[in-house]
DNA sequence: GCCTTTAAGGAAAAAATTTATCTTTTAGCG
DNA sequence: CGCTAAAAGATAAATTTTTTCCTTAAAGGC
């Protein structure tokens, strides 16, 4: 198991007391908004500066430490680069959640029918989560 | 074949002429950025303001005319309302564009694996596009 | 462990994007 | 036509993101 510290010098990238947080708030909560990462980290760092969080986030993504993922009618969250899966979204209480299903067959096929040699997916499901249908 | 005239209607929204140029250029090009839209009818509508731009976009997205597709690493584009469908974004001439593909067996799966009741799916996928495969 | 180099953080300003406000113009409809 | 409500244009305001500048701190060599 990778430490946090490794996973920074890996990506070329200095470590401070910020980035520790970024990163150890991205793996508590898994998808956070710049606002949402902005607010938590307020409650250690009270003088962070909200510079200090773009410049992270871009920077981490840059180097593919963490990639956004952008969410149809809300902000773009960010998560730790994991292996491939897919987003859920659900429509009640806007939680985003991963799932890890294969997307060889959708790939094969678009690529089949569009002549595209794909690369990556970005693959988002909006819908209704276990716990808001339970309460419905 | 249904007229841009009629789709406004249908949408109660007042046919004015720079709605109809919007919806003309969304039909020629298919994808554009508000950027796009707002350099584009500036040719024909030389004080065309940037709000009229985003004021009609917004409704249009809001009666579900158009839609906003976000592009990862890029700004959203907006399309007409079709049928449902996949985006291919070509990572060398940035060209966004639909296919059409099942996306039933995917969302069967994740429903299982999730427990979500799926409403919607948006799946982009990024690559290179034959033309692009040929200059290389 | 100190020293030097280089990058990061914080504060603030600037830039870019989006929305709101106000007035004038225009579409829709009798 | 003439009336009413909505849309357009101009502008300001609000929001979001990036940049700049200065201070502080991390990394690596000694």
């Amino acid at each position: 198991m990778e430490t946090t510290i490794e996973l920074l010098k890996e990506h070329a990238l200095k470590v401070t007391p910020q980035r520790l947080k970024i990163i150890a708030m991205l793996n508590e909560y898994g998808h956070l908004s710049i606002e949402d990462l902005y607010r938590l980290m307020l409650k250690e760092f009270p003088n962070v500066s909200l510079a200090t969080i773009y410049k992270n986030i871009n920077q981490m993504a840059q180097t593919r430490l963490i990639q956004e993922v952008k969410i149809p009618d809300s902000k773009s969250v960010y998560e730790i680069v994991k292996e491939p899966h897919l987003h859920m979204v659900c429509d009640r209480c806007h939680k985003v959640e991963d799932i890890i299903i294969g997307t060889d067959k959708i790939i094969k096929e678009a690529e089949a029918v569009s002549g595209y040699r794909i690369e990556e997916s970005f693959i988002t499901l909006r819908g209704i989560c276990p716990a808001c249908q339970a309460d419905s």
